[in-house]
DNA sequence: TGATCATGTGTTTACGTAAACATGAAGAAG
DNA sequence: CTTCTTCATGTTTACGTAAACACATGATCA
């Protein structure tokens, strides 16, 4: 910055007001910093500035890993949404989904050095325990709406009900459900309202299967239905369960949609061209994203910390996995 | 930290050294100031650590996003494996694949603070005129062998190899190949090994398809081929591709593998529950990270830009999509 | 015994930037 | 014509840390 100083005959107070673009400089004399920063290939030192500033523009994203489809885009989302409004993302991958390894995380980012962190996929933790560090804006994206950290989220229980009562509507009885972990806040989302939509239709409630998000527990919790009689229409709570609980009922000689209908949640790109195409609701993880770090942003420059919560609604899209029951 | 060395009475040298575990320190003073620490909560300032070392334990990771599978797992398994070594990653995920677009992630990653650059999923770029930041070291997790900078990747054309002599071992005449983009490395090195392949054993060498990584751009292929006659066996670059591929071929009436055997490359957690489970070639992508990370560290600590290069063999997974050609 | 050394600690300084304050010149208001 | 503003710019300082150097103290060696 001195160099450049130099070269362009001012001080380095000018120099920096140049570079933050503040409106108080002449333009030539602008001009001549402008091209001797070219020529001199000067970078400002993030570390300097965020000494002085006290501000990073680097928002902390930790999440619990990218294999499951939902995370990765929102994950994904946040990054391009954060970039877009100039920040970075700093990620951290925990490990286990313990409060232990949450609070590491935290310690980890608020070291390194964040404006704000997002906390995505939040088990149900023992939260109060958390003693997150103060004064560091939270946003969640999951997460149980009594936090006292902003949430965004889809409409979970929206997009559960869309996919029973699509299933009741074609004529099935009822409907089995295979949730996420018990653990997860979405998943019980999505459980609770699917039980609900059953009550009010006036449907049986069948006993709740549980997973863990992957193709392989849904294919275990497959083959229970596969060999329980009656079974006609599941719903299982992501698209990567609903592809292994239909690999077990195929194996098992069923075919779908004719004798069991199936259905997911979340639309993963795959999810139109598997044999057959998968019926499911549609997250707009952008969104969501999008929401996620304007309240981030919102939090930081003004320092407010709204409790707000947003959901997003998700969208069914019916494909070929389900239809009406065998006529018995 | 002024506070700290008051508390533990102490100067805040001695504290630097406690907070950097430096060994001439007694042990009682150690002690002492580890308490004060405790008690008044101090956590080290990032940017002025980083300010005077000039070092940030951070990586930046540029990548083209995360709806390709691959990328997801590379970019997970870096994450994890940089925690490890006690890094933090920087994420920017390009929108297009342009020079253009690269230059300006290698712009937002110098000027903020990155010990050092993990490239995934290069595509083909004039790399020439790509002028990276000078001293901040770069690996790429795909690419051009003849680059300047180290790359760590998986064995491609052992994967291709592997799979198209599984396929021919089976009896088929010669497989049909669905590429990934022409500007990927990877898709590229896997096409060029199943065309080498295809001569050593004399079979004919079929027109090549390309597809996007996409489930749907491998759908538009299949759809191609199930028109073809004589297809029996279909080698797609990546698993969604392959699962595209054989959603056309069901629809068109095709039996895998009974009339067409299909295979894959990548063997995503879904792909052994698909109807009918994926034959594939599985990439280990920690193995790809730990190396990528050690190089990254090896360069950024010791100041030396070694022009290794590192290729992690994959594995052969045979499941029930390939089977012998149907008998004419 | 004195010189040399290792060890634990304190003092001073530099890192690169932006905020706060200071200055001088040109223009506006009385 | 004077005084007050406003604007463009310069000067000084602080941010929190670790490196470099300095200084005691006690141990080790010839």
């Amino acid at each position: 910055m001195a160099d450049v100083a130099a070269m362009a005959g001012v001080s380095s107070q000018t120099v920096s007001r140049v570079v933050n673009n503040r409106s108080n400089v002449e333009e030539e004399t602008r001009q001549r910093v402008l091209s001797a920063m070219r020529v001199l290939g000067y970078r400002p030192n993030t570390a300097a500035r965020a000494l002085v500033t006290g501000q990073f523009r680097t928002l902390g994203l930790i999440s619990f890993g990218l294999s499951s489809f939902g995370n990765a885009r929102t994950v994904d989302a946040v990054t391009r949404a954060a970039q877009r409004a100039g920040y970075t993302v700093n990620m951290i991958a925990v490990e286990s989904q313990t409060e232990q390894a949450v609070h590491e995380a935290f310690d980890q980012l608020t070291v390194q050095a964040v404006d704000g962190i997002v906390l995505i996929e939040a088990q149900i933790l023992d939260t109060p325990s958390l003693r997150l560090p103060p004064g560091v804006p939270v946003v969640m994206a999951d997460g149980d709406v009594s936090h006292r950290h902003p949430m965004v989220d889809t409409d979970q229980a929206l997009g559960a009900r869309l996919i029973t009562r699509h299933l009741l509507d074609l004529g099935h009885e009822t409907v089995w459900h295979v949730a996420g972990p018990e653990d997860s806040y979405a998943a019980r989302r999505r459980a609770e309202s699917w039980h609900a939509t059953l009550k009010e239709a006036g449907a049986a409630t069948p006993q709740l299967l549980f997973g863990d998000w992957s193709a392989a527990s849904g294919y275990k919790a497959g083959r229970e239905l596969a060999r329980r009689p009656g079974v006609t229409a599941v719903f299982a709570a992501n698209d990567q369960m609903a592809l292994g609980v239909m690999r077990a009922m195929i194996e098992a000689g069923h075919r779908v949609p004719e004798d069991v209908s199936i259905a997911g949640f979340d639309d993963l790109d795959e999810s139109a061209y598997l044999s057959p195409p998968l019926t499911t609701v549609r997250q707009d993880f952008d969104v969501v994203a999008e929401k996620i770090v304007a309240l981030m942003i919102g939090q930081i420059e003004t320092g407010a910390a709204p409790s707000a919560t947003a959901f997003v609604a998700p969208e069914l899209v019916v494909r070929q996995s389900t239809g009406a029951p065998p006529r018995t």
